[in-house]
Order: C-alpha cells, then sequence, then structure tokens
DNA sequence: TTAGGGTTAG
C-alpha cells in the first residue's frame, strides 16, 4: 500500500518547502520529516535544493540529511494527534500516513520508531506505537514482540514489560535478556537475578547479553556465590572472553571491593576497551586508591586507549579522596587538550575534586562556568563551602537553589546542615532542620547526627541529650559519638561517659570513643578511670588508628606517621620542624599536652607530639616547596589541638597559608589564624 | 532484536 512514487525527484512544494522521495522506505521516512520539520516552523534545514539534488547517490553515512535531522525528529511521527497535522498528502507525518491507511508500515519501520522511543526514553510514544501493531498484521510478531519489550523495560516500566513478557505466546533468548537487562538496569537486581534459574528451567541458553546484564546485577549486591556461579557458567562456555561478559565480570569484582581478583580477569582479557579500562579504575577509585588509579590512567593513555567521562569522574573522584591537587589538576588540563569531552559530564566530580584537594576557589570557578547545573552540581558545592568553614556562603548558594527552582534532596540539607554546624550557626542549623520537613524529607540519622553536632558545639549539651531521646529511630554509635565529642569539648565528664556507654554496646570495635572518654577522665583528673578505659581497650583487641599525614610535592604524595623513624630524610624534617618550633615558641606557642597520652611525664609528652605526622609533614613541605608556596596536608584523623595552635603559629612565622584537611573539615591557617575559628 | 563503565553526604 505504499503510495510513494518509486523514483527520484526533489520538488518545493507550497510551505512545506523542499520535499524529496526516493525508493528507499527509509529515505522516503527521513523525507517525510523533513518536509514535516518546514511545515512545523522548526529550523530550516542548511542544504538547498541543488546539494539536494547531488544526493540522488544517497549514502546514509553522508547523506545531507545527517545532522539535520535529529533525534527529536523521528520521534515526532509517533505523535498521532491530528492537531498539528496538515491533511495535505506531502506533509502528513508518517505515523499519520499509517493512521490513514496510505501507509502499511513494515517491520522494520516500527522497529525503527520503537528503537527511538526507547533511545529517547519516550514510553507515551512506545505506547502509541504498541497499540498501532496491536491492530497490525504484526500483532504477534516475535521480533517486534521483544522490540516492544525492550521499549518498556528501558523506559523504566518494568511492569508494562512483566505483563506483556508473561502474555507473549513465544518468547526466546532475547525476550528474556531484554527483560533480566530491564530489572538489572532499573536497579532492581534481586528480580534480574531470579529469572537466571526460570530460563534455564525452561530450557533457554544465556548468551553474552545474557550474562552481562546478570553479572551487573549480581555486582549490585554483596559478594555471593550467586556471582561466582555466573562466573564459572561464563568460563565453561567461554563466554569470559567476550569483552562484555569480561568487563562485566571484573566490574562485579570491583563493586564487590575484591579488586585482586578484578585485576586477574582485567589481564586475561585479550580484547580490552576503555569500558574495560574503566571498570577497574573506577574498582581502585571507589576504594580510594589514588595512587593505582592515577598509574592506570598513564597506562591506558600509553596505550592509545582515549578516557571518556566514565574514566575522568573516577580520575577525579580518586584525585578528590586523596586530595592531590596537583595530579587533579593536570588531569583537568588534559581533558582540556583533549577537547573530546564536554565538561557537562564531568563538571560535578571536578567541582568536588577542588573542593577536597583544598582549592574552594577553583571548585567556584568550575561551578560557576557549569551551562548545566543538576543537585549533585549545587550539592557538591554546597559541601565544598561546609567542609571549608564558609557557612555563610554555603547557605546563599542554597537559597539560590529555592529560587532556581531545583528541588534539593537529603544529601543537599545535610551539607546546608553541616554548614551551620561547622560555622556555629546554630538558630540557621535549626531552621534548616525544620525546612527539610516542609519540603517533604524526611530527616535520617545522618541529618540528626549534624544536629546534635550543631547543639553540643554550641555548649547545649542538655538540649543535644534530649534532642537525641527524642529522635523517631534509634540513635546509632555517631549520634552518641557527637554527643561524646561535645562533651570532650565542654568537658561535662558525666554526659560523655553516658554517651561512651551507649557506643560501647552499639560499636565496641571503635577506637575513637575508646580514646575521647579515656581523655575526658584524664582532664578530669581520674587517671585511674582513664587507665582503665585504656586496658579495656587492650583487652578486646581494639586498636587505635595510627595517625598519618599526606603532602603533595611536585605531583608525588608523601606519606607521614607519627613517631616515624624510617623516613630517609628523617633527621633533615627534625631539624627543620625544631626550626620552626623555637620560632613559633617566641612568639608566643606553648605546646598544649593534654592532646597526648597522658601516663607519660611531661616532657616524654612534649616530645611524643613533636613528632605528630602533619608537624613531619609541614617540615618537610617548607623542606620541599619554595616560600610562599600554600601548603596542603591532609590528615587520617582529626588534627589534634596542639598541632592545630601549632601550624596558627606557623602561618605566620613561615608567612604561608597552609590548608589542613582532617577527617572532618579544611582548616586554613593563615597570618595567625584559622578559618574554623578554633571552632571543630 | 538483547549487554558492560562515572558524579554529591556521613
Amino acid at each position: 500500500m505504499v503510495m510513494f512514487p518509486h523514483c527520484y525527484f526533489n520538488r518545493c512544494i507550497g510551505k512545506y518547502g523542499l520535499l524529496a522521495l526516493s525508493h528507499s522506505k527509509l529515505k522516503t521516512l527521513r523525507c517525510f520529516l523533513f518536509a514535516a520539520k518546514y511545515g512545523t516552523g522548526l529550523a530550516p534545514c542548511a542544504f538547498t535544493e541543488s546539494n539536494m539534488a547531488e544526493s540522488q547517490d544517497w549514502n546514509p553515512a553522508t547523506a545531507p540529511f545527517t545532522g539535520v535531522l535529529q533525534d527529536e525528529d523521528l520521534l515526532r511521527t509517533t505523535h498521532i494527534s491530528s492537531s498539528d497535522v496538515s491533511s495535505s498528502s506531502t506533509g502528513l507525518y508518517v505515523l499519520d500516513l499509517i493512521n490513514c491507511g496510505s501507509l502499511e508500515p513494515e517491520r522494520t519501520l516500527y522497529s525503527k520508531m520503537l528503537n527511538k522511543c526507547t533511545y529517547l526514553r519516550k514510553l507515551k510514544q512506545g505506547r502509541a506505537i504498541h497499540a498501532h501493531i496491536q491492530s497490525s498484521a504484526f500483532e504477534n510478531d516475535p521480533v517486534l514482540l521483544n522490540f516492544i519489550l525492550n521499549m518498556y523495560a528501558k523506559c523504566g516500566s518494568l511492569e508494562e514489560a512483566q505483563d506483556l513478557f508473561d502474555k507473549m505466546p513465544t518468547k526466546d533468548r532475547v525476550s528474556w535478556t531484554v527483560l533480566i537487562s530491564g530489572y538489572s538496569q532499573s536497579r532492581r537486581a534481586s528480580e534480574a537475578l531470579a529469572l537466571f534459574p526460570k530460563m534455564l528451567h525452561l530450557g533457554f541458553q544465556p548468551n553474552e547479553f545474557t550474562l552481562s546484564s546478570l553479572l551487573k546485577a549480581s555486582g549490585a549486591g554483596p559478594s555471593d556465590d550467586h556471582g561466582r556461579q555466573l562466573h564459572a557458567f561464563s568460563l565453561k562456555y567461554g563466554y569470559d572472553m567476550n569483552v562484555h561478559v569480561g568487563s562485566s565480570l571484573l566490574d562485579m569484582y570491583a563493586r564487590w571491593g575484591h579488586m585482586r581478583e578484578a585485576k586477574v580477569i582485567f589481564k586475561s582479557l585479550a580484547a580490552k576497551n576503555v569500558v574495560s579500562w574503566n571498570a577497574l579504575i573506577a574498582g581502585h577509585a571507589r576504594k580510594g586508591e589514588g595512587e593505582h588509579v592515577m598509574r592506570l590512567f598513564s597506562q591506558m593513555l600509553r596505550q592509545g586507549f582515549e578516557p571518556t567521562h566514565f574514566t575522568y569522574s573516577s580520575v577525579f573522584t580518586a584525585c578528590a579522596s586523596s586530595g592531590s591537587l596537583e595530579q587533579g589538576k593536570w588531569v583537568h588540563a588534559h581533558v582540556i587538550k583533549s577537547g573530546g569531552q564536554p565538561i557537562a559530564y564531568i563538571g560535578n566530580t571536578l567541582i568536588d575534586m577542588y573542593a577536597k584537594s583544598g582549592s574552594i576557589k577553583d571548585a567556584k570557578k568550575v561551578f560557576q562556568r557549569l551551562v548545566k547545573r543538576d543537585i549533585v552540581s549545587w550539592n557538591s558545592i554546597i559541601s565544598g563551602y561546609a567542609q571549608h568553614g564558609l557557612g555563610a556562603e554555603a547557605l546563599q548558594l542554597f537559597e539560590q537553589v529555592l529560587k532556581a527552582k531545583v528541588q534539593p534532596n537529603e544529601i543537599t540539607f545535610l551539607s546546608v546542615l553541616t554548614a551551620c554546624s561547622h560555622s556555629g550557626l546554630l538558630d540557621e542549623g535549626k531552621y534548616y532542620f525544620e525546612l527539610m520537613k516542609k519540603h517533604g524529607i524526611e530527616p535520617q540519622v545522618a541529618h540528626h547526627v549534624t544536629v546534635v553536632d550543631l547543639l553540643g558545639r554550641a555548649g547545649r549539651l542538655n538540649e543535644a541529650n534530649k534532642f537525641i531521646e527524642e529522635m523517631p529511630m534509634e540513635p546509632t554509635a555517631a549520634v552518641w559519638g557527637a554527643l561524646l565529642g561535645a562533651c570532650r569539648m565542654h568537658k561535662n565528664m558525666d554526659l560523655g561517659v553516658y554517651a561512651a556507654e551507649k557506643i560501647f554496646e552499639l560499636d565496641p570495635h571503635d577506637s575513637g570513643p575508646h580514646v575521647l572518654l579515656s581523655n575526658i577522665y584524664a582532664s578530669a583528673g581520674r587517671l585511674r578511670d582513664a587507665g582503665n578505659v585504656r586496658k579495656m581497650m587492650k583487652e578486646s583487641g581494639v586498636k587505635k588508628e595510627p595517625a598519618c599525614s599526606w603532602v603533595e610535592i611536585e605531583n608525588e604524595v608523601h606519606m607521614f606517621v607519627a613517631n616515624d623513624d624510617s623516613h630517609p630524610m628523617r633527621e633533615e624534617i627534625q631539624r627543620m620542624w625544631e626550626k620552626i618550633s623555637g620560632k613559633i615558641k617566641e612568639i608566643g606557642y606553648v605546646p598544649d599536652t593534654s592532646h597526648v597520652l597522658f601516663f607519660m611525664d611531661q616532657q616524654d609528652r612534649e616530645v611524643k607530639l613533636q613528632y605528630h605526622s602533619e608537624k613531619l609533614a609541614l617540615a618537610f613541605a617548607v623542606l620541599k616547596t619554595p616560600p610562599g608556596l600554600t601548603i596542603r596536608i591532609k590528615k587520617n584523623i582529626r588534627i589534634c589541638g596542639d598541632c592545630h595552635s601549632a601550624f596558627k603559629f606557623a602561618s605566620k612565622v613561615l608567612g604561608r597559608e597552609i590548608i589542613v584537611r582532617d577527617t572532618n573539615r579544611f582548616h586554613h591557617f593563615l597570618h595567625g589564624m584559622c578559618s574554623c575559628r578554633d571552632y571543630w
């Protein structure tokens, strides 16, 4: 019933502009769309009648249509409403042609339209095409049914997909695979995995497509036998050498945190591609293994693989986690030089990388230049400001979120509350805690932790305790930990002991609260109780995490451990610290030994203090960098009170900015002051 | 016809 002439001709037809028809069905479809485009007043096409004539030898790869017709154009064919459709036979959209009965679509046309809907996630139009097919000769066509199934599954309507699947008169391996991948991609892993034994039972063998989807689902959960069975299955049938299955396998192990196995699979892959690299790099990035990530990134470049935005995201995440500003900048420059990657895809990770590496200025710059901001962009920059103690700026940005009519989420509010907490904005914190409920977001445990922290720091210890008692959920160790920290700060022994006991019940193996409690006792002069806590730690095998600091010099990260004698430059480092120490004592620094184990004598305590890892890192950085340069140090626990005081004086004596990132926040030391205003 | 990789908090 095709009414198109099977010949070539190009014409100008009234308001529809240039119209070309040809014998190729696909081409005909495109030509009609081209006409439709003119008819609806969309941007005119950028070619003329003359180059249209040249297109008689039309090649899809070089056709002048390329770049003119967008996916959206093809989708227009799926609008069934007649309101914007001319009755002129030349101007009808393809689907209207179908509607009029003047065009009997072939299977290919239906499948192409379904695929477009799938690609563009246009569920409504997909349903319309489904309805068409139901009243056509292809109602029970198994291949078309798979296309429809795929459309529902990828558009996220798993209920419609499952319903169609259940009713399909004939299912094949592709039908099973499509449904499995639908569940897997919608993060409904258990439903995806549950289909596997069923399909096997009915005699359908999975192929490489099925296995990739199943492995993805498996990687979403905890390490288990099902995933290993899938691995065995892939090996048995030789699918492990397929690059998709292989990459999914290594990704599964990487998500489980089993990097050794992931690496073995990666190495065994004969045909690696960029996805294989990305999966491995992402695995190391998730574990915070920055050095591994940088090494792999360089390797992939050397081997001629072009990084994608997935790669860059992982690399920036790794730089953020290790706080490697120089490396992060180097990779950023690489992105710009390579020119291929739109910054929009990696902008959020860039903001986070700069904020976490201590350069909030660069984070702000990237944020301001983002063409498209989503809630993750806002959260990243707000959280950045919060961590740097720039509470007022963070709150200003949050107001902009509301003004821009972007819907804040639970992370936005957590960042806002953290900003209040780190800047001592008590009333504002209370206000935003209530506001989040008005936005329909129920505060989770983490939000409660932040409020306890906020109240506790402000010295409102009883109020904080009451707040915990009234929590709608069971308080976790973190909630009591926030109270305990505040008790240490405000020297409230009774409440501190109470909070510590709660923590020991919930999380007996964490060393942090033990140390805090022991220090609370010690500062109250109750040395025997303090000793008992230490004894308890020893007996129950609770170990204090060794304190480490890192400093990045010329693209290389150097690690320092307290009282470490093994460093090749230890003597120079120690001499340098003694020099700094002497100078800062001259302008008022007094070592505060209350931060060192109480059972040492005063002199020992002072010696111990001198070799705290952050002091060693600072001395090393002073030795290795030119005067005036900002020094950035990262620490794995919170900076101690004595180092905090010493660094304030040191920033004055050295005439440099010193930025310390501890587990809680950033401290910018400059001209003898710290950005946290001693409030941390 | 069907498949695999990234980002914000604590």
